[in-house]
Order: C-alpha cells, then structure tokens, then sequence
DNA sequence: GTGCTTTTAGGTCAATCGTCCTAGAAGCCT
DNA sequence: AGGCTTCTAGGACGATTGACCTAAAAGCAC
C-alpha cells in the first residue's frame, strides 16, 4: 500500500535516509533525489518536515507491532519469542554495524534536538518493553517482568552501539550468546520458582 | 590552563555544545554566543568546524584518562577500580538522563555523518575498554578480560541510552545495582579459578 | 469534450550554514 | 616611542536549508 503511493515512496526513502544520515542531517533534496520528485511537491504531501518525521515514526511503529505479533503467533513458547528478540541483532548485523539500532540511534538524536516527536518515538522503545514484559511474565516471572524487560532492552542497546562503533561482529556474536545463556538462567529460575 | 586561553574556552564551550545539542547541530553562532566573541574570530584558532571537534576529542581523551589513572591510583583492588566505572552512571545521572552517554552518543552520531573523526571518537571508547580489560585481568580473569570489559562498556551505553530516551533514574539505579551483583559474581568465579 | 480536483514541477523566499577577508586593537620586544 | 606579531571584530561570500507560491499537468466525473 505505502510503496505505490508518491506519500508511501517518501515515508520509505524518508525512513531509510534518516536511518542512514540521521534525521536533522538529511535534507529534503536527499529524499527528492531518492524518490526522484521535484522538492516543491513535498508540500502537497507534508505541511513540515516535522510531519514527515511523524509518518516516519508511524510507520516505524506499525512496522515494529507487526513484527511482534509474528513472533507472538511463531513462538509457543515465551522464551522462544524472547529468543526471537535477541535475534534481530544477529538477523540485522551488518545494518546494525553500519548504522547502529534504528530505534535508539533516533531516540538519542530526537533527545539532543530536544525534538517535539520525542515521545513519539521513545513509544517504539515502549511496544518492544511491554511486549518483553508480557512475555516475562508468561513465563513466570511476573514480581520482575518489567525490570527484565528493560534490562534486556538495554543490554541489546548497548550491544549495537558498540557493534557500531567498533564495526565488531564478534564481539556482536559473543553478546548475542550471553543474552541468550541469561535468558535460560531466567527460565530455570522461572521453574524453580514454579516447583 | 586551557580555560584560561580563547582556544580553550572555545574547546570547552564547543565541548558543552557537542554533549547538549550535537555535533552537526551546533554552528559557529552558537559557540561564538556562548564564550562571546565574533565569529569570525574562530579562524584564527582553527581552520574548520572539523579542526574544533578535534580538539574537542582530543580534550575528552585527556580528561578520561586522568580519570582512569584517578581510579587506578584511588582504588586499591581491581574490583574497586571497576566500581568506579561503574559509579559515573549515578555520579552523572543528571547528565545521562538529559542528554546520554557523551562517549556513545558522540561516536553515534559521528557514524552517521560518516565523519573523518570517527575513528578518533571510538579512541575514548578504547580507553575505558583497554583500562576496564587490565582491571579484569587483574582480578583473575585473563582468558575473558576483553570480553568482560566490552559487555560491562556495552551494558553502561545501553543504560544510558534508555536512562535518556525514558528519563528513568529508578531504571537507571536498578541496572547499576545489577552490574555491582554481576561484577561480584565475576569476583567469586576469580577466587574459585586462583583456588 | 468540459469542468473540477488532485498532483506535480520548478522558481523564489528569507534565514542560516561554514568559510574567508580585511582593518584595527592589543600585546610585546627593543 | 617605534615596529612587529598576535589577536579580535564584523562584514561579506556562496551554498544550502526548510518553506511557500504559482502555473501547468494529470486524473476523473459527467
């Protein structure tokens, strides 16, 4: 639907530069160049470049609710849809390294322009700690579902930071298999609180 | 002595601004504004925008290391000094929460604008992974030191940087208390191996 | 085809960007 | 005092920014 469209067109290459350049560095002659219109017919789509950032954000939040629910629906288990979680760092390892994690790399940038969509976008942040604490507690650990949820938000955060910064798969990997080791720590517990 | 100096307070006030608006973000204007000198002044401390950020790593690389040698010559045990790293989430709590991580998010944003000084930002990175990889190495653990030290500087940039989108201290003080468990953890498995 | 709405192209606007230039003020050595 | 270097102020530059405007093209109803 959004890709057929000229507004689709610019919300995608929109999506993708900010992603890329970040967003105050990207400039309407980059996203025309991209979706190759002329930079006047942007306003018969968009009143701002603010409201370009919202659809972006939009997107990226339907985007983001849609790739839960399929993990909800693929996994049985909660801890495979954890496991699906932590996997995107591996799935998107060369963007990550490249680019650092679409979300936070936003959030951070948003928060030092002191921006209006900030709370906007921390709500992508939001879907995926909910979704984390739900799955926590599906697994039974209610009492630390949300302390967990954040810290395992976090730690993949920092994980894609450094990945970026020092372009280091290994050290990517090495991360990946430690969330993993704890998240079956959290399982065994979860079953020895449960017996 | 560097703020006594023009080119200093340059530095320090570009410093400031870099941390609370960005790189890219912050103009000349702003600079000049804050230390109150013209503009055209600029060129006659540094040749470019570029020459300024420089000067700006060059001065946070100063800084972390005379901290990293404050908490190397202060704490007696290499557990001690590890500490000390991990106390300037709460020490700059306010900071963070405002504006994130100076080191990661500079480094972000830096990665995005494909800046020729990318490779010297992750420098700082690089210090506190080199210090923190001796500290580890001292306590026992030599086999795992880097890694332990990349997954404790990977774990304080991911706090940081949902301590900021979520302006969340109780998260914050959580995390920290986490990484004081994890690093007690790591001392015991230290004893165990040397016994 | 005619008339109306939607979409597009391209020019123009003031503001701001990093950069450069020149003239004079300030400091210092003799 | 004189002469020289260092530093400073402020204007001007070309380029680029987000934003706006108008006219024409395209699409569609009838």
């Amino acid at each position: 639907m959004s890709a057929r469209t000229t507004r689709g067109q610019i919300i995608e290459a929109a999506d993708l530069l900010f992603y890329h350049q970040g967003y105050d560095h990207t400039s309407f002659a980059d996203i025309a160049g991209a979706v190759q219109i002329s930079r006047g017919n942007f306003y018969h789509h968009f009143k701002s470049k603010d409201e370009i950032l919202e659809a972006v954000i939009a997107l990226r939040l339907s985007n983001t609710q849609r790739m839960l629910d399929r993990w909800e629906a693929e996994g049985q288990l909660p801890a495979d849809r954890i496991r699906s979680f932590i996997g995107i760092l591996i799935i998107n390892r060369t963007r990550i390294m490249r680019y650092g994690c679409p979300v936070g790399t936003l959030c951070t940038e948003l928060a030092k322009l002191d921006h209006v969509a900030q709370a906007e976008a921390n709500r992508i942040f939001t879907l995926f700690r909910d979704w984390l604490c739900r799955q926590f507690a599906l697994l039974g650990l209610e009492a630390e579902a949300d302390s967990s949820a954040m810290h395992i938000l976090a730690w993949s955060q920092g994980v894609a930071t450094l990945a970026n910064a020092f372009h280091d798969e290994v050290f990517l990997r090495q991360e990946v298999d430690r969330m993993y080791a704890w998240l079956e720590a959290c399982g065994q517990r979860a079953g020895t609180l449960s017996a």
